[in-house]
RNA sequence: GCGCUCUUAGCUCAGUUGGUUAGAGCGUUCGCUUCACACGCGAAAGGUCAUAGGUUCGAAUCCUAUAGAGCGCACCA
């Protein structure tokens, strides 16, 4: 038979007939997006149970790290979601046994403050006036909202997400697991309450942890003030009240006359008072005069100085940053107003020595922007020091029944390959950061999140998520860091801590890709939590990403106003145009740099892509795909093999920067510009044979193109898929992957 | 202060274990209503790969130094 028709006969076939016009996404994507989710194929499960995936094939799960749901998607999240779509569905098209699971963040924090903002700008009422069980109402309620908004956004780039797994941080079933981790954590003894210095901000009224701090440059005066016989330097004038210790390095040799723990008599702010000399080898002498005198309720350094000597500590400022009663006539001034005015007291009485100016970094919290002011207060710590007797594990360098701390198993896991981080730089990050790291504070004093599961009955303590039978139990007011619950998100979200299928058969998952900004905060401590409770790693790969950012190189910030909603960009040029925009020559861990000329160019190559389907079914109707190949035509199909070879390759080593830049030039600059041209004169032809070759040749490549190229584009190649005459799966995404057919 | 990363065409970036003549997109210029596609086709201009040394038969790639940019950690009273 002859392949070749003439136009007008395809134009009778109703397949044919969409090709007509240029590819429009919009009325396109969510039709197959609904066809994605309908089939089920998704679920891993089901793509066993319709058959197109083995029962016995490899697991391949991904868990989306979940975005808060305090807003709405931004360039951000359409990157990763991008980049892990991709990953996810070439797996899946490898045959794998294939999980991504959805989810999203109940970010404590960041979500009630900012209801606690809106109900006092429209109401004029603070979360005091509400109440807890209100205000804990007022959260989640648009918390809710703002969760459809996410997921409906999510959708909209393609991501195939097994929504029948959907977990929420602070859902039933997570709640579960963090009870059952902090009940776990807290019997081992690594769980322990106690009065530490920590991070309080004034202006949130709540405890954060160090890595949810950002350091602000401030220009400010250091002040010299004599203090006895000595001359102290500080940038605090305000919290000097209570100071009664001098500290000095031992081997100073400008102080040596002075012996650890003499006194002596001296006037200071509010009158006399007898000061002690400490020396402590924490003090760095070039710095100021090289004495100082300590205030261990406000200052890391010196907490940690008292508690070394065994010495007094006592409160100078209260909760809201204002002077306590021992700062005499300063008492209920804010410090920010009293600062000058004890300079000017100290002044008045001769004490002021020098004044001059001085730029440092002052503490802020990074989500309500307060200034940190350091407290000492009760409350509850993860060790990351205390020993521990590891009872289960399969991570590479971490042996069952050795005896490890947080810390070293934090360590462990990454240095002896569990997790691969392949990126050198981050990985040198990561370590320095566990070398650094202190106890983490877990509770806060907020009420969104999980309640601390911990009941007071006297002096018994009692943990679970409800109290004893007997009376007079009370739960613990504060909730949790948000990262504790996230920390076990790789395992919660497969059911931990039941034994389940899940669990068994998807985790440890394969990989995780985060913005670098959250190594610390997130990807470390997921490894902490799974380490501990499963004897896992939670991922064999993490893959650190760089941030988008707009075209002049800036990040996207609410002050610039240079926020570019992913949506926007979709309905202008179709999610296929996005996702290529965000992947092509965005090598993973460099920031990308977000242009949308780039995202048209790519709307223009689905209209290509179209054009050349056209072209294709146009000229090979009825051709058979057994016809034998000229020996020119056999070459351009192993051409094609050995491209597929190396897309492969890169998808393997997760450089999908260029599996999807390589396929695009190939079905541009090889297949529509020299294979697709070429072919005209043979079709003109007489000879039957080259023609009978060509249309195989073309409908083979179309086929195998649309399959190579479906994990970064999957909307305009599952339409195009659907106009194929033989094809070996109803859908493209559950269709083989090139290197797997035949 | 300590550490990490980057510097390639006008712009944004690729360049995998060192190996032909360093690539892409956008932009620019010129020419095309060629019946798959003007969301297109054909062509062109444009680079001492930050700088200076070194290793090597061979360096954008490895090493050292310098300059610039960005980031992280520690923050010191």
């Amino acid at each position: 038979m002859d392949p070749i028709r003439k136009l007008e006969d395809s134009r009778s076939n109703g397949a044919s007939e969409k090709y007509l016009s240029p590819y429009d996404p919009s009325a396109t994507e969510s039709r197959i997006y609904a066809a994605w989710e309908k089939s089920g194929l998704f679920n891993p499960d089901e793509c066993v149970k319709q058959g197109a995936t083995k029962a016995d094939a490899p697991a391949y799960a991904v868990t989306l790290p979940p975005p808060n749901v305090t807003g709405v998607l931004h360039i951000g999240h359409a990157y990763e979601d991008s980049l892990q779509d991709a990953v996810v569905r070439y797996q899946r098209m490898r045959g794998k046994r294939t999980l991504w699971v959805p989810g999203t963040d109940s970010a404590a924090i960041a979500t009630q403050s900012r209801v606690e903002k809106n109900i006092q700008k429209e109401e004029g009422k603070s979360r005091h006036d509400l109440g807890r069980e209100e205000m804990v109402k007022r959260v989640a309620a648009f918390a809710k909202e703002s969760e459809g908004t996410i997921l409906s956004q999510i959708r909209r780039m393609g991501a195939s997400l097994d929504w029948s797994r959907y977990a929420y941080t602070l859902d039933d079933a997570r709640n579960k697991a963090v009870v059952a981790a902090f009940k776990r954590m807290y019997d081992a003894g690594l769980i322990y309450r106690g009065h530490r210095i920590v991070n309080w901000d004034p202006k949130g009224q709540t405890t954060i942890s160090d890595d949810e701090i950002v350091y602000k440059e401030e220009q400010t005066k250091f002040y010299y003030f004599k203090y006895g016989p000595f001359t102290i330097g500080t940038a605090r004038p305000e919290t000097k009240f209570g100071d009664k210790y001098v500290v000095m390095h031992p081997d100073d040799p400008r102080y040596k006359e002075w012996k650890h723990g003499q006194t002596f008599e001296t006037e200071w702010i509010n009158g006399p008072i007898t000061a002690t000399v400490i020396k402590d080898d924490s003090i760095d002498r070039e710095f100021g005069t090289g004495v100082m005198t300590i205030t261990p309720w406000h200052s890391m350094v010196d907490f940690d100085i008292a508690e070394h000597h065994n010495l007094d500590k006592e409160q100078i400022i209260d909760e809201y940053g204002k002077l306590l009663p021992i700062a005499g006539e300063f008492a209920g001034m804010k410090i920010s107003d009293a600062r000058e005015k004890i300079v000017e007291k100290l002044r008045a009485k001769g004490l002021l020595v020098k004044e001059e100016p001085y730029v440092h970094n002052i503490a802020t919290a990074e989500r309500t922007g307060g200034v940190i002011e350091p407290q000492v207060k009760l409350q509850w710590f993860v060790s990351v020091t205390r020993p521990f007797v590891i009872e289960h594990s399969e991570i590479p360098g971490v042996e069952v029944g050795s005896s490890m701390t947080l810390k070293s198993l934090m360590r462990a896991a990454v240095e002896h390959g569990g997790v691969a981080m392949p990126q050198e730089g981050f990985r040198k990050a990561y370590f320095h950061w566990i070398d650094n790291l202190r106890d983490w504070c877990i509770s806060r004093q907020i009420w969104f999140g999980h309640r601390i599961p911990v009941w007071y009955g006297g002096e018994q303590v009692h943990i679970g998520d409800e109290a004893p039978a007997s009376e007079g139990w009370m739960q613990d007011p504060d909730v949790l860091d948000t990262w504790f619950s996230s920390a076990l998100w790789t395992f919660s979200t497969l059911g931990w801590p039941e034994q389940t299928d899940d669990l068994r058969v998807f985790h440890p998952t394969a990989f995780m890709s985060p913005a670098y900004e959250i190594l610390n905060l997130w990807v470390s401590r997921m490894i902490l939590m799974s380490g501990f409770h499963i004897g896992q790693v939670p991922f064999k790969t993490v893959l650190i990403h760089g941030l988008v950012r707009d075209k002049q190189g800036r990040k996207f910030s609410k002050s610039l106003n240079n926020g570019i909603d992913p949506l926007s960009i979709i309905d202008k040029y179709g999610a296929d145009a996005l996702r290529m925009g965000l992947l092509v020559g965005a090598a993973i861990g460099s920031d990308i740099s977000f242009d949308e000329s780039r995202v048209k160019g790519y709307k223009h190559f689905a209209n290509k892509l179209w054009n050349i389907a056209r072209f294709i079914l146009e000229n090979t109707h009825g051709a058979s795909i057994d016809a034998p190949l000229t020996p020119g035509d056999a070459q351009i199909a192993a051409q094609f093999d050995a491209l597929a070879k190396e897309v492969t390759d890169d998808m393997e080593q997760y450089r999908v920067y260029l599996a999807a830049e390589k396929i695009y030039h190939y079905a541009w600059h090889e297949l529509a510009d020299k294979i697709l041209e070429e072919s005209k004169p043979i079709f003109a032809a007489d000879d039957a044979d080259a023609r009978a070759s060509r249309a195989r040749l073309l409908l083979t490549l179309l086929d195998r193109t649309l399959r190579l190229l479906h994990p970064f584009m999957p909307f305009v190649t599952e339409e195009i898929w659907q106009s194929l005459p033989q094809k070996d799966s109803t859908m493209l995404m559950t269709a083989k992957w090139p290197s797997d057919v035949r």
